[in-house]
DNA sequence: CATGAATGTTTCCAGTGGAAATATAAATGC
DNA sequence: GCATTTATATTTCCACTGGAAACATTCATG
């Protein structure tokens, strides 16, 4: 790999990716275009065609990136021996300081045309992502009812309150006296662990 | 107002609002272009401009009354008398159900910025959704820690809930276990009416 | 070293939103 | 009632988009 002029790229494949990291960074979601990112990446606007097919499949590689960008991101700064309560808060936190900080790439991310979404990559990075947030609500008693499927009830949950929460907030549906309120642990109820 | 084909329309900006619904709900979000829903008017593409300005504001009224609708929908079949539960499970199913219903217009609707987010008559059609849960969720008991501003964290917290439970169902993300259990009313916790 | 596969380029096309000039109809003033 | 202004819609043009197809270059493998 060089970076001289070839007439191969070398690295083509990642430096899409990563410009079009870029471009979502500096320009958002409008203007990341095949042509722009191809151009931001030295080549042709067809030269895409042979690492992703099109742009969806472009598209779908840079959320895949995305969210393994969350994942690391909801465990940032956290020792080996972090307690329950360390791990949910690093992750509650991290996935709407995520959103806040690439709203574009968060918007991608979780848009349902512009990404082949039962592309097998994607899926993977999507459940690790999942996962943190499972994992780190688990044994939450937030709800004291007998309904069946406690668990899988509790996930759904607090994954609709984390992402709802962040999603308002990049969005702007929040009003300004809750736009003063931004930090979920704050506005959170104080769930307690079982046991 | 004639159907007959004069120069002049006649109806014209509500039928472009209405087209666009339609071709919301025939082929999604990515097929409402400004040419498609002028020809579905039966005028030419740049004939919008002069009740819309842009594409954008175009947008932006079709949203609005997607709000209206969303609105609506979350007080079907109420009656005057109905009880605060029956207020709240009405609001926050029909949240969840019109989401479901027509994802196209729900994605235009919370689309950062395919509309004119800034726009009066949008935000006030926004506003008026939001008050039905707010309305609906007053007097929850849902926290009893002491933190303050207690009615706002309740309210950005059960839209965020409703919210982000429609967002993560209409997009994919639930996995098949979780789909299963699309209701909303049956995954929430069994919160209660303070007094 | 030759041949096939992988990777990029060039050229073309249909589609998009919008600007500008023009055409038509409606509304208003005298 | 007629002329002028205003509102509404069309036509034509432009830059931009994603993609198909044919071609060029380089790599990899026998």
């Amino acid at each position: 790999m060089s970076t001289a002029k070839t007439y191969h790229h070398g690295n083509l494949k990642e430096t899409l990716i990563t410009s079009g990291l870029d471009i979502l960074r500096e320009q958002g979601l409008a203007g990341l275009s095949l042509r722009n990112c191809a151009e931001r990446a030295g080549v042709s606007h067809t030269a895409p065609k042979n690492h992703f097919g099109n742009l969806a499949g472009l598209l779908t590689a840079i959320a895949a990136r995305g969210y393994q960008q969350l994942t690391a991101h909801m465990q940032r700064d956290l020792s080996e021996d972090a307690s329950r309560i360390e791990r949910r808060n690093a992750a509650f936190q991290g996935y709407v300081e995520f959103a806040l900080a690439h709203p574009a790439l968060y918007e991608l991310m979780f848009s349902k045309h512009k990404t082949n979404s039962g592309d097998p990559e994607l899926l993977a990075q999507v459940t690790a992502s999942f996962v943190i947030l499972r994992d780190a609500s688990e044994g939450l008693d937030w709800d004291k009812s007998d309904k069946p499927d406690a668990d899988l009830r509790a996930q759904m949950m607090l994954w609709s309150l984390v992402h709802g929460f962040a999603q308002l907030s990049v969005s702007g549906k929040f009003d300004k006296d809750m736009m003063r309120k931004l930090d979920i642990l704050d506005v959170m109820p104080d769930f307690q662990y079982r046991s």
